[in-house]
Order: C-alpha cells, then structure tokens, then sequence
DNA sequence: GCCAACGTTGGC
DNA sequence: GCCAACGTTGGC
C-alpha cells in the first residue's frame, strides 16, 4: 500500500468533475511524462491511497482524497487523432502511455498550497521542492498521515 | 553521446 | 504575462 499525489487541472478535471462520474471515478488520461507515468505502470496497485490536488488555478491545492481502483493500462486518447493527448509514435501493439482509474473516496476542504508550505513536517513533500513540476509523485505514509489530520482541521 | 534550442509546467 | 526549472528533440 502506497500513497501519491496527483494533479489534476481543475479547467480539465476538476473534484466535483470527477464526484459527477459514475462511480465517482475517472482515467487518469492525459500523462505525457514517463517518470509520471512509470509511478502509474510501475509503483501503483489498488487500494493505494490518492491525494486529489488542483493545480493551475486560482487556488492551487489538496481537494479530496481519493483511490487507485484499476492496474494500469493503454491510454485511450494516445491513439486518438483529434485528440490533444494524440501520440503519433504510440500505437495499439506497443502503446506509450498508460494510465490507471481513480476513485475520489472524500471531497475535503481546500487544502492550500500555502497551508502545505506552512507544515514544517511537510517540508520533504515531493511537490513542495523546488523546482517540481511532476504531476505525480509518492506521499509517504506519514506525510499521508500528518495531510488527513490538517483535513479535519 | 553531447548539448543548444525549444517546449512545458505551474506558481505567482 | 513572467519566468525558473526541467524535459525533449535533433543535428552533429
């Protein structure tokens, strides 16, 4: 059991996008980044635990929690023309990019990023250090842990 | 394999 | 819109 974060613009897919899903769940398309992907295809399994975070917006930050509820496999959009995630190089025998379903498990409050910034026991987060910019990355279990305590705040 | 040029991310 | 920090591309 792991735990990651996952940034999800909220123009694209926001929470309450994902909350009116059926099964409130949705396929994380759209990864173009192989260490993001790689996490996907290699390091998640079901049941691991999700951070759902808003990024490039108004308020960036941590909007629900959430779960990895498939294994990974081919992203659909990869092999789609007209889509803006089309990959000409990519093809059905030997895809590049995959992704897995999430399942938003809790909407919470607005977890700001400044908040985050503010948590000195935050301070090793992967998305916090300088100069990040992936769209996934690994949460330790106590940073998981510290981050659903502020939620109840 | 090197590396300059270019593209992207994402907070501010 | 700015820009720092990366990642990717492609000529050599």
């Amino acid at each position: 059991m792991q735990y990651w974060l996952m940034k999800s613009e909220p123009k694209e897919v926001s929470i309450d996008d994902a909350l009116a899903e059926p099964k409130q769940t949705v396929a994380w398309t759209g990864v173009r980044n192989y260490q993001a992907r790689n996490f996907m295809r290699d390091g998640m399994q079901v049941g691991d635990g999700v951070l759902f975070y808003h990024s490039s917006c108004p308020e960036p930050g941590i909007a629900g929690l959430a779960e990895v509820v498939s294994t990974a496999y081919p992203d659909p959009t990869q092999f789609d023309a007209r889509s803006k995630y089309f990959d000409p190089k990519a093809t059905q025998e030997q895809p590049r990019w995959m992704l897995v379903d999430v399942k938003i498990t809790q909407k919470t409050r607005l977890l700001s990023l400044a908040e985050l910034r503010a948590e000195s026991a935050l301070a090793d987060m992967v998305i916090l250090r300088r100069g990040n910019r992936l769209s996934i990355t690994p949460v330790s279990a106590a940073e998981w842990r510290h981050i659903v305590k502020l939620l109840k705040k």
